[in-house]
DNA sequence: AAGTGGTCTAGACCACTAG
DNA sequence: TAGTGGTCTAGACCACTTC
């Protein structure tokens, strides 16, 4: 008998996948939902929330409801950190971004005690201190992605590394002269929603995931050197990894 | 003035975050949230929706909503190296988790013609064939994991992989034996809200993304003999991938 | 039978956007 | 200023779970 929210929904999202509504193209509003299927306005407005907790769209308040747009970055996890791109004061990021440039912005340095998630995958002593890299990546004046990198502070305290400016290579390539050049990598990742803080610091549209990755970074004796958690917007982001068996 | 939804979702995420309130609790429902903040049913259901799709808490008709629990799977791309030098378990989210096992069901296998998007990692003629293995992972009788291989029809089509039972050592192991031993994987992944059908397919209660994840399987000319496409409940996995610089 | 979430109607007020 | 989404109140009926 009554029009679900649900079927409204579905019909809308079948446009989308078929691609007869383009990405960008505005949707139907709450007033012509309702005229068209004859339901209240809650009910519009709960199918189009229901797209856009499904990813298919996105609102704009005073504006409309519009088909998403996915047009993400490739992450090439192996390309990033071949030992090649290091030493020739080649950033990392920026290789794999394709045409469009990405940016660090909001970047904090500081020190403090290693929290413990953090001390664990570090191999650290309870309350060991560690220096913290807090960054923020940004394209086109969108966020897209948080990273957060720790390193124990009795070994790098001294080096351009608790400094903004890392200097030619970057972090790597100066922890390659404090003799504990990484070799080996570790990315364990998840998806999940974000928190609201979250969402707000990456400007995420309801029904966006996030990308939660930790890496952490080791020499040839097997000792951690640094963990980077990174937050990723998932509806920015496709990542490849390449495995040789 | 009012208080809202937000402020009432913010006050139980920070009983969860602080695990003041543990995984598997219950959660106090509509009627008792009206009660504490004198809003309507609608708004204190919001609250607990957002919780929901925040991934924080799940919803039981006619029980309740509870604390979600997050005991993830534990899926290493790079079985095959050598586990030595990576440092043993070191792990953020769950080491616990070895071995629940894991069964196959839904298995079916066809033949059909290639999706464009499959042809295209396979590098395949417009509307050549593939044999394809559409299947289901449940770990303790709950779905985790819908996995669909492709390969090319004219290869395997004589082959154990166009049965069900593909044998002892399975797809690989057939592979080596036709001469077209995998030995080199690309696994291209992005996470983002499941589709209605699919969020019934796995089981997922709202507030869960899934991860998609492209495998190509390639020999050691760089040919490519399958494509596996993953589709994970967010929910119930970890990845992990190890990368030599 | 009582309690819980699921969904809907009907109507209200607000804030933001666009022309 | 008109249209849009954002959020709320108030009340209704249903299906499911638990005891």
């Amino acid at each position: 008998m009554a029009v679900t929210a649900r079927e409204i929904a579905d019909e809308l999202a079948e446009g989308i996948r078929s691609g007869e509504r383009k990405p960008g193209a505005r949707l139907p509003g709450e007033p012509a939902l309702v005229r068209k299927h004859g339901v209240a306005k809650a009910t519009a407005q709960r199918a189009l929330t229901l797209l856009v907790t499904e990813g298919l769209a996105v609102q704009h308040k005073g504006s409309g409801t519009y088909v998403r747009d996915f047009q993400p970055i490739r992450r090439v996890a192996n390309q990033r950190l071949s030992q090649e791109r290091w030493g020739e004061g080649r950033s990392i990021w920026g290789a794999d971004v394709g045409q469009r440039p990405m940016s660090v912005t909001d970047l904090r340095v500081y020190e403090a005690q290693a929290p413990d998630d953090v001390a664990l995958l570090l191999d650290l002593e309870e309350g060991e201190r560690v220096v913290i890299r807090d960054r923020l990546f940004t394209v086109e004046s969108e966020p897209v992605q948080a990273a957060i990198s720790y390193l124990p502070a009795d070994l790098v305290r001294e080096s351009a590394i608790a400094q903004e400016d890392t200097g030619p290579g970057g972090t790597y390539a100066r922890l390659a002269e404090l003799g504990v050049k990484p070799v080996r990598f570790v990315e364990e990742l998840r998806a999940r929603m974000p928190s609201h803080e979250e969402s707000g610091r990456l400007h995420l549209t309801a029904g966006t995931p996030v990308v939660e990755i930790y890496r952490t970074a080791l020499t040839e004796e097997g000792t951690p050197v640094e963990v980077n958690r990174m937050l990723l917007d998932a509806g920015a982001y496709v990542m490849e990894y390449r495995i040789s068996g």
